[in-house]
DNA sequence: TATGGCTCTTAG
DNA sequence: TAAGAGCCATAT
């Protein structure tokens, strides 16, 4: 008999021992026992007998993790503060039934042509191991990606090409296709089961050479692998928000790495740890260099008459617009015009938002959702007022004003699924909606040809933010946003902020924003220090205070951390649960893992390189 | 005295 | 994470 140390797969536990008849190899997937049922776990270790009665592993199910996936995982668990088998269980494994035959036989339709421009910067960023494609919108950066996957090609490897959202694997994947075919793979959790299989047999026989998708792509089982690269490498989404919370650019590098293989970040508007960490190659240009003029309007958000005329002036002209205002639903808040109390959810310590069509108001954090009051809960007399203008809020207004001019709302209230998201892009696209409002949603990659009027809202309170990247997004997004316009065509951007200073000094230059912000981040934030957030959550708050206090207590202990706060997180209460946090600095992450490793209490939720501070 | 809901403990 | 034990409040 031989006994092993079992790690459960996606359970936050400690190695359990099993035994078995026969000899099994680390990194075999087994099926074991417990409390009566069955759960998938990997073999870690041999171990000698133990003093307890152990169970028997019930089978194997012949898949087996390399030892490079065990060293990744085992990366991962330690940096992010998650048991082994949570970490294992971001890796797919192939599955028995997965076909095995050899390798592909890849054929390109034709040879990728790049300008002389594109061909300087393919040639820079096959010099570094890992590089940063910073190139404006429209500048040729995903030709370059797939000149370099069509050389993969050539010797026999296999690229990973990661993107940071699902809603884009559709439009990147007709691009990829015409080139290289039957090769492209898409990955991603929202596949079904026999797509999942069918892409898991292309990847296993070798018949796939490019394979493409959001975060959990990074964790295939791809053999050969020539090179990954992170596109859109700024984008928050690559952050994973629950257990592990690990970041899937950081964790490309840390794998580019260990495979020593080149990883390529792109992105018009770098985050500055990639632009200080890595050799970048500036590809200016694209549609219209100097296609953009800016005007900025000192203005709380609002449809002013400027944006109002700007609108319909666009459509009079055939041309289309976008508006962007970073809040869904009618309003974001409800407040009392008597006595200033905001309508609040009772679970959660955040503004009920208004939903007029649904006739509710809903919390946006748990979804608890109810009719709209019509008094103020507090002082039982004051009228409830909305307040900061929501994107279907907008559409109503338009659709009264300008019953003529053909509104879309572009969100996740109205966006829920690809097909609906196609749906309205193809719409758009085919000159069949004149104005596009929308959030967050659309400052990504979206494909959309022709716009020439660009309006931004509210961006004030991105700026706003008590978040040491507030610069960095506000000013990312605006350019994002201002980068889906003018590519066919001379495009007008109307920012609405009181901070036209701010923005004015960068929109015809990120690159002199990052110079600048070197100098704010410098000795405070990263990427010149490492930060950590630990999250304390619990129905009873002098339960999540008592153990939050008990933490911050073990870790004035180490002198190379700094403790730079510790108390209520900002957003106090979430779904019923209480939050308290504390945020450590340090020089190197290296000391903050010693401390936290050293100090760990019942509750504390780690959150290595934050992104998220509320 | 049974039943459900909740919290806490523990798993091999 | 998920199941089981123990505890308390309330129904029966």
């Amino acid at each position: 008999m031989f006994f092993y140390n079992i790690q459960l797969l996606g359970r936050p536990l400690e190695p359990l021992v099993y035994s078995y008849s026969e000899l099994l190899g680390m990194g075999s997937e087994v099926s074991v026992e417990l409390h009566g049922r069955a759960v998938k776990a990997v073999v870690v270790d041999t171990v000698d007998t133990p003093a307890f009665v152990t169970s028997a592993v019930e089978s194997v199910s012949g898949f087996i993790f390399s030892p490079q996936q065990l060293k990744f995982a085992a990366f991962i668990s330690s940096y992010y503060f998650c048991s082994l088998g949570e970490a294992l269980a971001l890796f797919v494994p192939f599955t028995s039934d997965d076909e095995m035959s050899n390798t592909g036989q890849w054929t390109t339709e034709k040879s990728i042509a790049l300008s002389k421009l594109q061909a300087g910067a393919f040639e820079f960023l096959q010099q570094h191991p890992v590089s940063l494609l910073f190139g404006d919108t429209g500048s040729g950066k995903t030709e370059i990606y797939m000149k370099y996957f069509e050389q993969m090609l050539e010797c026999g490897k296999r690229s990973l090409f990661l993107m940071p959202e699902i809603s884009l694997t559709p439009q990147m994947q007709r691009r990829l296709e015409v080139h290289f075919g039957e090769a492209v793979v898409m990955w991603h959790s929202k596949l079904t089961k026999k797509q999942k299989q069918k892409a898991l047999e292309k990847i296993r026989s070798g018949e796939a050479g490019i394979i493409a998708g959001p975060r959990s792509a990074l964790f295939l089982p791809i053999e050969n692998l020539g090179i990954v690269v992170v596109d859109e490498e700024h984008d928050d989404s690559y952050k994973s928000s629950s257990r592990p919370r690990y970041h899937a650019r950081d964790m490309a590098i840390y794998f580019g790495k260990l495979l020593g293989i080149p990883v390529v970040l792109g992105s018009a508007t770098p985050s500055l740890t990639s632009y200080v960490k890595f050799p970048h190659f500036r590809l200016k240009g694209g549609h219209f260099q100097s296609g953009r003029t800016f005007e900025f309007e000192p203005h709380v958000e609002a449809i002013t008459p400027r944006i109002e005329a700007a609108i319909a002036q666009t459509a009079a002209q055939k041309e289309q617009a976008m508006l962007f205002i970073p809040t869904r639903a009618n309003f974001k808040y409800l407040i009392c015009n008597s006595c200033g109390y905001t309508y609040q959810c009772p679970y959660c310590s955040v503004g009920m938002s208004v939903h007029r069509f649904r006739r509710q108001v809903r919390c946006h954090y748990c979804g608890y959702a109810e009719p709209i009051p019509q008094h103020c809960p507090e002082c039982r007399s004051g009228e409830l007022v909305s307040s900061r203008l929501g994107t279907a809020e907008a559409v109503e207004y338009f659709n009264e004003h300008h019953p003529k001019l053909r509104v879309a709302q572009f969100d996740r209230d109205k966006i829920t699924t690809q097909k609906k998201l196609k749906a309205l892009l193809d719409a758009f696209n085919a000159n069949e909606i004149d104005l596009l409002v929308g959030t967050q949603m659309l400052s990504k990659g979206h494909d959309y040809h022709d716009v020439t009027l660009a309006v931004v809202l509210g961006l004030d309170n991105i700026l706003g933010l008590s978040d040491y990247r507030a610069r960095e997004r506000a000013l990312s997004l605006l350019l994002q946003i201002a980068g889906r316009s003018g590519r066919k065509k001379e495009a007008r951007v109307i920012v609405q902020t009181f901070n036209a200073a701010f923005f004015s000094a960068y929109t015809d230059s990120y690159e002199r924003f990052l110079e600048e912000e070197k100098r704010f981040r410098e000795g405070m934030y990263p990427p010149y220090k490492k930060l950590c957030r630990v999250l304390f959550a619990h129905k009873n708050w002098e339960k999540a205070e008592a153990m939050m206090r008990q933490m911050e207590q073990g870790l004035q202990q180490f002198d190379r951390i700094e403790i730079v706060g510790a108390g209520k997180a900002p957003i106090e209460k979430i779904a019923g649960k209480y939050r308290y946090q504390i945020l450590l600095r340090a020089d190197r992450s290296t000391d903050l893992i010693r401390a936290l490793k050293a100090t760990k209490v019942p509750l504390a939720e780690i959150d290595m390189d934050p992104v998220e501070f509320g």
